[in-house]
DNA sequence: CTAGTTCTGTACTGAGTTGTCAAGAACGGT
DNA sequence: ACCGTTCTTGACAACTCAGTACAGAACTAG
């Protein structure tokens, strides 16, 4: 019946995504987005209601990238929890890669979650971005607190410590990365903060 | 011999950190920082040359602030660094203050430490931010540092575990802190990170 | 009091920005 | 083949912004 779109709705918002995380979200222009997402300006406006509605909308699929990926990246078998919080540690020293099949990013700032970043940018002055965050951040934290469980279960850490507080602290850490690598600290210091902070994750008592 | 200055150039860049706070650097314009300073225009772009020039010495007066103010807070007789250390990550909950005497912050993501901010928003396209973003990091760390060789000194820490690490890993914490609490965590939950990070130094190995 | 120097306020320019609008293009049903 | 519907494109007006320029104010040495 009518004209079909000729763009795809994740596709575009992920070309944004990646805008918006390289160039923040008051360094970008609604023509930025445009170049990045080969839509034209009207189109934009039409499908997203302008800036807000994109930066939106790219969160809430970056959202659903996390609520699928971190599930699945940090889910398993209790022998191997310990190993997948380590994994999970270190690939946090390269950042949140855009895709899973697209290396990470060229510059570590770029590379930092892209909730957290625009939460810090306009976080105080948009209250929609802070939820979407926290709905992000919500979800990492239930997929680390099950593996920090799993690991309890399986013995390899303390079962008297508190894993929500443990998942907390570990993703406080994984947040902080982001913080210390926008400061342009090499990846080789980057694995050596997770190490240690892996290394002082609580082992069960001795005997 | 000349007309003299009718403002005081720390206040000023006092206030314009302030606003870098609040709105972020791509987030404020020049009469923003002029409203925000009570300076024109015109005095402005001749002192500091204008935008660049108001962050790169905001920050370098920020700088300044923490090269006094860290050392003084973390150094110490060995006896109580242990204490100062948990004093220190237990600060950090409440954000970075504009001054001693100011109340740290109304909301939590102006809290953040202002170098670290800045090092996130536009470190990846201004290498002069990065390098004094990086400077703060280093004046920290060497602070930190020394206090866990004290600890270590004192028999409070494992003397086994590097310190440097230690305090890396300790600030990425304080960092990510920052993000988390810009998600909109209670002051409550920040101090349970704080406590939780503590509560896992590594103590000398019993006897 | 005057001359010289430095600071301040404001108006201006050119570039860049946002949000809107209308004209045309691509489709499917009839 | 036509028509209604939806999408796209490009242009446009109003506005904001960074940076500059200039005229005047504040001060002091002589």
């Amino acid at each position: 019946m009518a004209r079909p779109r000729s763009f795809d709705r994740d596709h575009v918002l992920h070309a944004a995504e990646r805008q918006f995380r390289t160039a923040g979200y008051n360094g970008t222009s609604v023509d930025d987005i445009s170049a990045a997402t080969g839509m034209g300006r009207g189109s934009l406006y039409a499908t997203f209601d302008g800036k807000h509605g994109v930066l939106h909308q790219a969160m809430s699929v970056y959202f659903t990238r996390l609520a699928q990926g971190a599930p699945k990246a940090l889910a398993g078998p209790d022998e191997s929890a310990m190993e997948r919080l380590h994994a999970y540690l270190l690939r946090a020293v390269h950042g949140v890669p855009l895709a899973a099949d697209v290396p990470p990013a060229p510059d570590r700032a770029a590379a930092a979650c892209f909730a957290a970043k625009m939460a810090m940018e306009v976080g105080a002055s948009d209250s929609e971005v802070k939820r979407l965050a926290n709905d992000c951040f919500s979800v990492l934290m239930t997929a680390v607190a099950d593996c920090v469980r799993a690991a309890q279960r399986n013995g390899d850490l303390d079962p008297d410590a508190d894993p929500d507080d443990l998942a907390y602290l570990l993703l406080t850490i994984v947040r902080g990365t982001d913080v210390v690598g926008a400061y342009g600290h090499s990846p080789a210091r980057l694995t050596s903060i997770a190490e240690s902070a892996f290394a002082l994750l609580p082992r069960p008592r001795h005997r």
